[in-house]
DNA sequence: TTCAATAGTTCCATATTCCTGAACTATGGG
DNA sequence: CCCATAGTTCAGGAATATGGAACTATTGAA
């Protein structure tokens, strides 16, 4: 299992970041990390997003918005913890995350 | 040869924006259109670009830009003419179309 | 320590989307 | 009518995405 990368707020890349939102399914789910903060366990999430995803899609998506810069994970025990980096991310691009957030309704 | 369609203000979806959008080719060239109002030819839009751009791939990049509802297209003569619709989606999704924009450096 | 349960990742085959050269269409001029 | 210009469409190969099955990591219990 090779160890969870993230990237350094200076290589993030808008077209990262768009690509990453552009799927609703991700929207959802980082719009729903956003606003809980801390948010255990990839089931929990999957029932928030209402549908349901596949673990491994879900795994996936949570590394495209962890690589894009959107998230940060870690590992508390058996289970992962996710994190927003909407923060940070506003600093180098402002605007933009609450832009997105909102024209999907968030 | 199928007719230009045009999305209603309505219809139009974050995803296929941000989809559109999470091309730094397509960006560059919305960017463009977004600046000078009213880009003529593709091939002065490639230049544009800076990069080489094949022209079947550059008249899709305009119909994804197009189907995206971020630009309306019109054939004068034989050429086409491309203008922003910036204006329209900003109203529809504030703020959105400037944060990226701005993301990338245009 | 070994075993089982839980949470998530990785692999891989399939499906979908993207890219682009070549052929085609549309328009205007000579 | 034919040619040139500007752009679109088609086709198939490349690149990405999806998701089931197998695997890994961690914890807790026997």
């Amino acid at each position: 299992m090779r160890p969870i990368v993230h990237p350094a707020l200076e290589t993030l890349s808008p077209e990262a970041i768009l690509h990453a939102l552009s799927d609703p399914e991700r929207a959802a789910i980082f719009a729903e990390i956003a606003a809980s903060e801390c948010v255990e366990r990839c089931s929990a999430l999957s029932q928030a997003a209402t549908r349901e995803i596949p673990k491994s899609s879900l795994s996936q998506h949570f590394k495209v918005l962890r690589e894009a810069g959107l998230i940060r994970s870690e590992r508390v025990g058996v289970e992962m913890r996710n994190y927003s980096r909407g923060m940070e991310v506003n600093g180098r691009f402002p605007g933009l995350i609450p832009a997105i957030l909102s024209a999907y309704g968030f």
